[in-house]
DNA sequence: TATGAATGAGTTTTCATTCAT
DNA sequence: GATGAATGAAAACTCATTCAT
């Protein structure tokens, strides 16, 4: 019941707020700065508590960093499971689901900084790019090059609004980006039959078209 | 004209490369470190010089990143425009030619990192970034959403390497890649002819397509 | 009137125990650590309260620090007061006395470890040294030089047993050094009647063996 | 030849110097407060440097420590071997010598002090405790418990100085403590012969005499 | 020019102390 | 009384920058 937890007092409810409000305000600034360039006092601000009490639930701000890609990744990674496990339809139709589902999950939420971050710091934290890798790219990866190539328009949109879009006077319509590119994409793949494997099942078997 | 240089005392050969020594050892480390977490003593000592000589050729860090940059990209300008200028051919083998031209000279060698250092840093240094943007990107995207398309497989790949390939066991081969991602790119333009549009000259008026 | 304490309720028992409960943990972790390296946090989790009832008992590590020591000091002082009064016999017999109950009460008990609290900080806390030196020190000090040669072999073996015994992987054993200790100073002594005056009555004076 | 040292510039004069400065500031900052009270700017100020320059010279704070240990240690230990070695006469000479010895390497200066700080530091610092127990302390407990007893006058003297001294209006003439307590011990010997046992030569066998 | 010792401002981290619950 | 979340002053440590040599 909802009712039991306003009653609580407001400093238990806050404590558990907290962990996710700090790294929510560390997502935010070190996706804008970088790791090394974002001072652990202006996350503490952002997120409204003080220097010291970011200690109170992370050891240090590499943890925090850690956390901040953790809870960033499973969720997405959930989601998308459950999108592609749900899945009934041609394979060109799962592409286009999962591409909504993540620019409405991730591309178009504070999520999508994520990618950025993974590509600015995978050589100054070697394991957490490992999980990242492990846990996000590679299953894609597995398949064949066509996947990066699928993915890369999709991939290079995210990275381009956490860093240069900041220089596009043009607003840009994200939506129709990503419509224009499914397209584009779909239309490359489109002769190869057989190259669209996203989903483990018969159903992209060789000699069988895309569009089911 | 080479054995001009090669006859003239070490000392002052070494005068005029000092800058070209640093801002390339300065490249490979904010390449792999990033801007902030780079210490300039290691900058000189992988250029065989003290800390101190570093402030005899750049103002400071700031000075030097900005070196970096503008001598990553403006080398890369000049031939991808007098590749465009010298080109005699259709469309789609200018765009082979680009994208092969490019990672010869570019994405092969320590320039490719430049793309994941503005990236990385483009929101902590927003001239640099506007300049890389108005240099770089500008051309590109004046004409339409899909040149966006048709790059991002090549500017992804090279952002890739210099991130999170060293997650990556499988060696790869950069050139197959490359060759894949051209004819995929083809393909997906394909169908709509007019819109290759790289190089400004009527060859890429709408109703001709790329494949001349 | 045990009984009486015994009925009481467990919540006020432990009121009036927890001063007690503070400085015991508090004498520990201080000799172990030294003040200024033990945390308040840990002394409060060794008593098994929060850190903020500390505050309820004390005004602060320092006001603590204080207590601990008056605390380990008081009592054992009485003891020696009255082990003294209440001696009949030889002067050497006394010593034996003294050093044997000492050990009993303070060297052989977690007090043994002010000795070397006040040789650590005795410069950081003037006021408590002062107190020390008066009450515990001075007397002794007052007669002649001998008080010191006198003493120091059992000083010396409290301090040690809460600093480098760590090192000493031989278990030792207690009694047989403080025995042997005791023979050797008596022996020291022997030829220089007069010497010792721990008692402060003629017992001691000039030209009485401390045989008696 | 001295000229050449008065020739090499100051700078570099000084970056030799520099350590010893250091170290010699920390013993006895370290000694009067202990190691975690002592603020690391107090020690640069002391030695007339600043923060930063202690890092050029030291790792850190412990490391600092370290070789405030193991500098005041090692010096003393070659002085001591050096007379134990060159002595020709008596043990009781033998004695006597070491103790005066020490008293004006040692004892009189602020390397006496470094017994105290072993003694308050022992377990916050086992790695130093266990060095400085295995180096100094461990052949003289060797022998037998009377090396103790015929130490700790004099041990416990040094620590004195460094502690509870301040405590003492009376100046105190350490000197005559000196004799007065080599005295007081080798009384406390005499009648044990053999026991006397710290040069390991024919000198000190059983039976006899160490007045020789 | 070139060096590298020295600096000190800036950042992370710790922990005694407070106070709302 | 008791708690423990929150605070912020203080201390360790880093590193861009300066400057005497």
């Amino acid at each position: 019941m909802s009712r039991d937890t306003s009653v609580r007092p407001r400093r238990e409810r806050r404590k558990e707020a907290r962990p996710a409000e700090l790294t929510a305000a560390a997502l935010d600034l070190f996706v804008e700065r970088g790791f090394a360039a974002t001072r652990l006092e202006d996350i503490a601000a952002r997120a409204g508590v003080s220097k010291g009490t970011l200690y109170l639930y992370f050891a240090g701000k590499e943890d925090l960093f850690k956390a901040v890609v953790r809870e960033g990744i499973v969720p997405a990674l959930t989601q998308a499971e459950t999108l592609i496990a749900e899945h009934r339809g041609s394979a060109s139709d799962l592409l286009r689901s999962l591409i909504r589902g993540w620019w409405q999950l991730i591309g178009s939420t504070p999520l999508g900084g994520i990618t950025k971050l993974m590509i600015a710091e995978a050589r100054n934290f070697p394991e957490i790019a490992q999980f990242y890798y492990d846990e996000v790219l590679r299953r894609a990866r597995d398949v064949d090059t066509w996947q990066q190539l699928v993915f890369s328009p999709f991939i290079m949109f995210a990275v381009w609004r956490h860093s240069l879009a900041c220089c596009d006077a043009r607003a840009g319509a994200p939506e129709a980006y990503i419509e224009a590119a499914l397209d584009f994409v779909l239309r490359g793949l489109r002769s190869d039959p057989g190259s669209l494997s996203i989903s483990r099942e018969p159903a992209a078997a060789p000699g069988r078209s895309p569009e089911g």
